[in-house]
DNA sequence: GCATCTATCTGAACGATGTCAACATAATCT
DNA sequence: AGATTATGTTGACATCGTTCAGATAGATGC
């Protein structure tokens, strides 16, 4: 039974602690940065004590990787919109890494803590496997874009090509060095942009078409 | 005074406890794993108490930023080499590129401190500054390789471009998902390699010369 | 309805960590 | 030599990840 009417007052067992501590985890990374994330403070911010964790999540790793699995599928979803947004227009794919990078600029916390997991596993997971996955997305886009599909190999390399290349922006383009810069260009965006229109697969194809 | 003639006596004072530190540091990282590095294992290793540190270093994280510094002089004079090997060979600039992505594949816990601290502090420090940084060396490879020098936002673009990539492709490819594609192509390097020509600087201009 | 079983949560504890203050020792300066 | 400064050590504190024994509650079988 509950002990007060007190709206906060949660029963015994909260119901659906699995959920809440992720949330829990996300609402910290965002507002108090991942030096913060520790598996006490998410107990804490659920109002439930430091060993509760553990009847659903055998480590602070685990828990780390079911924050960073929301990341992953909020990611997808950005990517998929930025693709169903304009999918015939010239610069379609360049939109898709543009989204990718605004995604990692605008969820900093999160995303380094979505890749901290994939590098410590040495994988992305089920993340690239999922029809749905930002990755597929991606590889789909190049092939509509005009990708020669049945050359599986380069189709492979130019799809992880542009996945390095838009990590790597993501990480890179919050830099200091880069703000008159970016001021100069008008914004990070269109810097984004002209950074990722140096890799292949975004390049603008300037005057003429595409190559052959 | 010394205890006993044991050769591993030290004196009271340690001498250069600040060096001794910091190879201790990258000792651990190499051979136990970025989580294995605590301040008290760094002073254990150094085989002084766990405060002496501080009379040395700020902070854990300052300890870590002076790891990191060494790597980025590593990882300058690995580009530095490269780029010396076969200035005015075609790929010349690719060869930086790999040079690049190779360091970090065989350092790579020093290689995530390093871009741990950079990515904290949102800015890569001196490291880019310096007349002999790698960043400088990819910027003239890039000039000499016969871009317009004269064209100083493009060029700075290409160059971070670039940096971009190579930092993207160092993460990523240890990834086990293209284990096989990396066996297919015959091991990591070409593999490396073949991501990187995806990336305007890097790229091979196959049949014909440069664009223009 | 009631007893039992299982899932979930609490409390107290452990060892390890980052950090600090008080003190000890050595090198340096005058 | 004596004072000052740089560099160590010891011991303490709060916090952290984690574990374990016990409390509580929802589910299941009678």
């Amino acid at each position: 039974m509950r002990e007060t009417a007190n709206a906060l007052a949660r029963p015994y067992h909260h119901g659906d602690l699995s959920r809440a501590l992720v949330q829990a985890g996300r609402r910290i990374l965002e507002s108090e940065g991942p030096t913060a994330l520790s598996l006490r403070a998410v107990a804490r911010e659920a109002g439930v004590s430091p060993a509760a964790p553990y009847h659903h999540f055998k480590d602070k790793c685990e828990l780390l990787e079911a924050v960073a699995k929301e990341g992953w599928r909020e990611l997808g979803a950005a990517i998929a919109k930025a693709r169903a947004t304009a999918p015939d227009a010239p610069g379609a794919i360049t939109n898709i890494g543009v989204a990718y990078v605004c995604f990692a600029r605008e969820n900093p916390a999160l995303y380094r803590t979505m890749y901290k997991s994939a590098c410590d596993r040495e994988t992305m997971g089920d993340h690239t496997k999922d029809a749905d996955s930002g990755f597929s997305h991606v590889q789909e886009a190049i092939i509509e874009a005009g990708a020669d599909g049945s050359n599986s190999r380069e189709l492979a390399l130019a799809t992880i090509a542009a996945w390095c290349a838009a990590h790597g922006v993501a990480e890179m383009a919050g830099f200091k060095e880069f703000e008159s810069l970016k001021a100069e260009m008008g914004g990070e965006e269109p810097f984004v942009r002209a950074l990722l229109e140096h890799v292949g697969v975004f390049a603008r194809k300037p005057r003429r078409a595409a190559a052959e």
